[in-house]
DNA sequence: AAAAATACCATACATTTGTATGGTATTAAA
DNA sequence: TTTAATACCATACAAATGTATGGTATTTTT
């Protein structure tokens, strides 16, 4: 079993996992002193020393940047949920971020990419539950048959998309829905941007259960 | 637009990718022309700047391991699906890998984890469908309430896992079914691993579809 | 046919990076 | 209270790493 760690052990641990989030690649000795305002790499190695001792990380002798955090999945990182999306209401986007939720750490998330907090049972035919979290890319552009979130009038919906020259449909997955279509300049519609995947807790023990029997 | 790769720039951009999902941080100069059978590194800088000319990298100058893949959205690992699961019939796992799925190459899983592609709809009451790819960690521990494929008679289920001192019981999501109770130390009863986590294509234009329609 | 891009080599050099050693001060454990 | 562990400092050094330059040969483009 690995031991406790001391605070300013757990602020690096942190900081690495952070920074192989942001940048893709583990810090440099010099990086964590530079971020923790250490006048050298003397006292980081002594850290990285302690944390491997205690089985967080392992490292490569001589190799920069050689860190490896171990266990990477009982690791988790809070990222902020910057909004709602519920199907027939608008979409909702906090201006203070209060949501949170626990990301495992190796979700590696693709930059400007937000995630959105799926409200109501509504997304059920497009197989996205309550409490499900999408990632959102917010780019203009999206493929045919992408599956986007779009405004239209004033309702988010979460659909499959598809243009031609002069209409855009929003399909459903279910069939049974029939799609929306709307004139391309139509100012009622709007594009938010493309769902690149959903992260749901499968997991027991943790905040959230997909259902809660009646 | 980013130009089109030779032969060579694309095999080093794959081991690239594939070192980072390995390792957790990107090769070196060295580590690459080691891979390559180069007999320096200046082949390999040769390489990278063309990479970065053509925009599938970012370098930053004199930094180590600080190459950083560009549109990893776009960028697909192929990685092996070991089996199948379908509620009803026995695991599968092939011997010779054929099947495969291509994942982000940014969804780095934990190590020993094996993909089962789900078969059959009837995983739908845990909201699991037809085509989803599953990340198993076969450990031998599982929590309480925890999502797990088993082996019950010869047939696999994915279903929360419940135990006491005596009794196993395997809970549905969906509260219709009637939950499976086994004895402890039944013979016909094998947990494989617990899900970890599920990985559906969201995007168009991909392999799969969610729902053929009739 | 000439120019440009590609794919490699070798060697030299400056920086970055990890490591080692020795020191001070404070807190926690035996 | 003595010993560990923690948390920092400074300086020195060797290994790892990125870069620069100049060269040859082959393929692709103009």
């Amino acid at each position: 079993m690995s031991k406790e760690l001391t605070e300013t052990q757990k602020k690096i641990l942190l900081y690495i996992v952070e920074h192989i989030n942001a940048k893709g690649y583990p810090p440099t000795l010099s990086d964590i002193a530079l971020n923790f305002n250490y006048r050298n790499r003397a006292t980081v190695q002594q850290h990285l020393k302690a944390l491997e001792k205690k089985n967080y990380i392992t490292r490569t002798r001589n190799l920069s940047r050689s860190i490896e955090v171990n266990d990477r999945n009982n690791l988790y990182v809070s990222r902020p949920v910057v909004g709602e999306v519920a199907a027939g209401n608008p979409l909702l986007i906090y201006q203070d971020v209060v949501d949170s939720v626990d990301l495992p750490a190796l979700a590696n998330l693709p930059k400007n990419s937000f995630l959105l907090r799926v409200k109501g049972s509504s997304m059920k035919d497009a197989f996205i539950l309550e409490n499900d979290v999408i990632i959102v890319k917010p780019d203009g552009v999206y493929k045919q048959g992408e599956l986007v979130v779009a405004i239209v009038d004033d309702s988010a919906v979460i659909k499959r998309i598809y243009e031609d020259d002069e209409y855009i449909r929003l399909v459903s997955e279910n069939p049974e829905f029939t799609p929306i279509i709307v004139h391309r300049k139509s100012k009622n519609f709007r594009v938010i941007g493309s769902v690149l995947g959903l992260y749901r807790t499968l997991e027991a023990g943790r905040k959230r259960r997909l259902h809660r029997s009646s």
